[in-house]
This record gives C-alpha cells, sequence and structure tokens, in this order.
DNA sequence: ATCCTGACCCAAG
DNA sequence: GCTTGGGCCAGGA
C-alpha cells in the first residue's frame, strides 16, 4: 500500500469506525492501523469531519483516551460517550475495558 | 509548486 | 503533570 486513492482508504477508514460498538471506543492510530494504514491517524480526521452525524465518531479519541475537541464539542462528545456506559476519570476516558479491540483485520 | 491547517502521535526534557 | 520539536498525510488557498 503506497499510494492508495484517498477514496479508497477513506472508505475502509468508515467501514472500521462503523464497527466499534455502542459502549467501546477506539483511537485515530487504532482506527487507522486497523483500516490498513498505521500512519493514516490524521486522515481518520479528514473522513469523520465530512461524514459528520453518518457515523459514530464519539467513539474515537486521541491517545490515552483523550477527548482532542475544544469547548463545546467536546462536552457533546463525552456527554454521548457517557450515555452509553463509557466511564471517565479525570479528563479522560477509562480505557480499560472500553477500548475496541479490532478482530484480525481483513487480509 | 508552496504554505497553512486539522478532532494527531510520540519521544524528550 | 507540562511544553517542545519532529514526523505524518491529504486537501484547500
Amino acid at each position: 500500500m503506497k499510494k492508495p486513492a484517498s477514496e479508497f482508504c477513506a472508505a475502509a477508514i468508515r467501514k472500521v469506525i462503523r464497527q466499534i460498538p455502542r459502549g467501546k471506543v477506539a483511537t485515530y492510530g487504532q482506527v487507522a492501523a486497523a483500516a490498513g494504514y498505521p500512519l493514516y491517524h490524521r486522515q481518520v480526521v479528514q473522513v469523520l469531519r465530512k461524514a459528520g452525524e453518518s457515523l459514530p465518531w464519539q467513539r474515537v479519541l486521541g491517545a490515552g483516551g483523550e477527548i482532542r475537541f475544544k469547548h463545546e464539542m467536546a462536552q457533546e462528545q463525552r456527554v454521548r460517550l457517557e450515555m452509553e456506559g463509557v466511564r471517565f476519570r479525570g479528563g479522560r476516558v477509562d480505557m480499560t475495558g472500553h477500548q475496541h479491540v479490532f478482530r484480525t483485520w481483513e487480509l
């Protein structure tokens, strides 16, 4: 995988995100890796921005289970997650037990 | 082509 | 715990 057509990898990323079940979360890096592009965490952001409400964006967090949003959106995300049963410890998500484990990503 | 931006990541100090 | 600097990638001006 060298120069993946952006549409192609974007599709892979969307697919991965849709697999995250309610009550679980994943980091940008994990999503990118699970999609087959370990270094595309920044593209995950692009995809989520464009996808908007058509994807469970609240389940994607920064490294360490931290919300990378600012101000109101950060609150929105936290509320949504707590509503799904995700527990917070301090300013970050308690990853222990909430981190989604992707099954052997497609070969 | 260059410069800047974005919900980033991580090793160092 | 914090900040800094370097590395990553695509898209838009």
